[in-house]
DNA sequence: TGTACATCAGTGAACGCGCGTTCACTGATGTAC
DNA sequence: TGTACATCAGTGAACGCGCGTTCACTGATGTAC
């Protein structure tokens, strides 16, 4: 390596600033090894600085509070979650929607057994005591996001009857759910919406009952068994949100009413 | 009070054996207040303790530790649980099968939203180094009981044609569905029981989603937006699971596949 | 009915533990002249 | 290039706190004769 050729990175100048934002990372790293092996209430300043051989006090030269650790472990955890389902949703054929959909499906369910205590972190019982400051908003919504995507798209360009125009909905429904207007074209139905928040919950809500143990004497635990019930609700869930496919000779497979 | 008219409970006799059982529901009503206001993770032996005014070891006299004292809470809460739906559920017409399984679902709602910190404890994240004894399995099925019981007498008496013979499933499915064949009369397909686990997932699901800040940005919070879109989540649950009336000059309103 | 003994609910002190956070300090790194 | 000063990462001790659990004890309640 000569010394032309690795010039340091022009952001970080310095061998303090380097040293600084590397230790940053450390840290970060070391609570969520903790946050792995313990779960998220029992990680602590004190237990970190220990895994890295620190004195407690010193990890206040990088994080405010424990409440800010926090913040920057449940942003980093939304952020890891999205990016899975992101690489995993772009690298099927834009036209092929249930696959689109069944690979940020499967990309959820894996990262979250793969990392339960990190999804426990953003999607089970808030910690008390802590509320969510702005900041996370919107890491919070990358899946969301490319769900919504990927039915408006399917809606749109597959001409499928019933997503756009389809049955209309309660007017209270219809201020409920004006807050995700923002995400969807004008052009799109409540109803359709409506399905949409019904097949994200129903994902997260099926995830979080595999990860939290509420599957234990309802759902067999054969080798493929969990994948394999899994997989059948993507199914469903892609025709009831309008994905599904049209059977060239049979009726959309959506719920009609 | 005469002397005769009041005898004194034969199963309780003495004075010390009735005092016992009272300060028991004592310690397990104060746990249940302290739950209520501070959340699982900081309830203590202590605590509780203070807010009974005795000393911390006292409570030992009726509680053998701090995971025992647990698993009353979890078995308390799902038998609350458990008895607020089926009290709602058995006002309704027994022939009004949409009807009983909207009470249920609101039952839920409303149950979880007024003791949120119950709902948490048993459906939200796990308690970290707590495992459920098998003492909590059978209170934790009461609502799907209630539920399963719903969907097969609409699917048997409804003559819903796609609910009994329908789609067959993919033999993996037919394994993981193996351990609620125990619940389920032998002629009910597959296919309707996954129907079934899916309005049940989607159904907690919701009310996690709704309790645990998932809709913060998502669904109105007006007066009665959320009632109204969790409205129309039964409805579309309950057409879902083949519950939904026949409409007389429709087609049946489940999803054909 | 009265007395002697057994039971057992509740006390108070103590054990050893971990926690978040503050603060005066030291010594290495960086900067300005 | 060399020196004087400023910055700031990391130290170590301390603060006050809460926790689960144990243990020898006391005194009231219950029981057997």
């Amino acid at each position: 390596m000569s010394e032309t050729e690795n010039t340091p990175a022009p952001v970080l100048r310095t061998a303090r600033e380097r040293a600084r934002a590397e230790i940053h990372r450390e840290i970060l790293a070391a609570a969520r090894r903790h946050l792995a092996t313990e779960g998220a209430s029992s990680l602590s300043v004190r237990a970190i600085a220990r895994e890295l051989g620190m004195v407690s006090s010193a990890v206040y030269r990088y994080v405010a509070s424990r409440d800010d650790l926090l913040t920057q472990l449940i942003v980093e955890a939304y952020n890891a979650l999205g990016a899975a389902a992101e690489t995993r949703e772009e690298a099927i054929d834009r036209c092929d929607f249930v696959g689109r959909f069944a690979a940020v499906c499967t990309a959820v369910r894996e990262w979250a057994l793969a990392n339960p205590h990190e999804y426990a972190l953003i999607y089970g019982t808030p910690v008390p005591g802590y509320d969510a400051p702005t900041e996370t908003v919107a890491p919070a919504g990358r899946v969301s996001l490319l769900l919504a995507r990927i039915v408006v798209e399917a809606a749109l360009e597959q001409r499928v009857p019933a997503a756009i125009g389809e049955d209309a909905v309660p007017l209270p429904v219809h201020a409920a759910l004006q807050p995700l207007r923002a995400v969807f074209p004008a052009d799109v139905s409540d109803a359709l919406i409506q399905r949409g928040v019904m097949v994200w919950t129903g994902l997260f809500g099926t995830v979080s009952f595999e990860l939290f143990g509420q599957f234990r004497t309802v759902i067999g635990e054969g080798p493929g068994e969990r994948e394999a019930f899994f997989a059948e609700c993507v199914r469903r869930w892609a025709l009831q949100s309008g994905i599904g496919v049209f059977a060239p000779d049979r009726s959309p497979e959506v719920e009609p009413v």
